[in-house]
DNA sequence: CTGTGTGCAAACATTTTGCAAGCAG
DNA sequence: CTGCTTGCAAAATGTTTGCACACAG
């Protein structure tokens, strides 16, 4: 397991962010980083302001933290949040590669996947209206295997 | 122009949902299905309402009716939304074909286009994994023609 | 008539902001 | 020390709900 590596790898982007922007490296920034980092699911600012309550005795986060941090990195992209229909919004940290989203609209799982040839034909499209791309976003919306029943 | 042709289908489609539902169809609802017909930008509730508020010297319609007229229509795929980084959520009567988002982050314009190949290809992953598509979204960020300069 | 629909205001949920005190650099 | 940060509570947004009256079927 190189997971050591790959947060330490997170943690100097974050450390050089912070340095860009003089801003500056407190504990409750690192806490909030180390816990995205950890998450496996998709956590929305509440999910993430309760599993720190619960896990990290040490200290208090106030909610407010919590949203100008997640604003934070998701504006230099260290996280990436994605839209549902009308439950609000979920973020993920940004250390995988990228990918896209197949969201079970019976329970809630969400598959990532990947499609090169839909990655290239995006840019055709957007080459085609001289659009230029910072980012996007796709989601299939279904019923998964498993609900199917 | 058979404009007013396509609103009788919508209207009718509309009818019908009514009908189904045992739900009745009043003023405030015909103003808010025209007025989502003519639309030719999205629309949240809010706009949707101002519009209404501005437009329609006849009757008043409470903010709270606009919701539930949406919910209803959104439910019956009457109406889609699309939802946006921080922003919130736009709709759009579900009039036209099936199209995909181009969004401007600089001044918010929203391109719309449809590439075949690339719904074949969704449609591809999904049975990879077999999950049945309902519904997707993609959605491409970046800056339009207009805004690179 | 009956039961659904409406406007209004209050209630909620979520996110942002002002402020005084705390702490990193 | 200076000025960015924080928690708190208040404020601002956006959306939903309860209620009494209105109205479609």
């Amino acid at each position: 397991m190189n997971n050591n590596e790959n947060y330490d790898i997170f943690l100097g982007r974050f450390k050089e962010v912070l340095r860009r922007n003089s801003l500056k490296y407190t504990k409750q920034r690192e806490i909030i980083l180390q816990t995205i980092y950890n998450s496996t699911e998709h956590f929305t600012p509440e999910s993430l302001y309760g599993e720190i309550a619960q896990n990290v005795s040490e200290s208090k986060i106030g909610i407010a933290t919590i949203y100008r941090t997640l604003s934070l990195l998701e504006k230099e992209n260290m996280v990436t949040s994605i839209s549902f229909g009308a439950n609000g919004k979920k973020y993920e940290a940004g250390t995988k590669d990228h990918h896209d989203h197949m969201i079970c609209d019976s329970c809630g799982k969400i598959i990532e996947f990947c499609d090169e040839v839909i990655e290239e034909l995006q840019e055709k499209v957007a080459l085609k209206h001289q659009f230029k791309i910072i980012d996007h976003v796709m989601q299939i919306h279904g019923i998964c295997k498993e609900c199917q029943d």
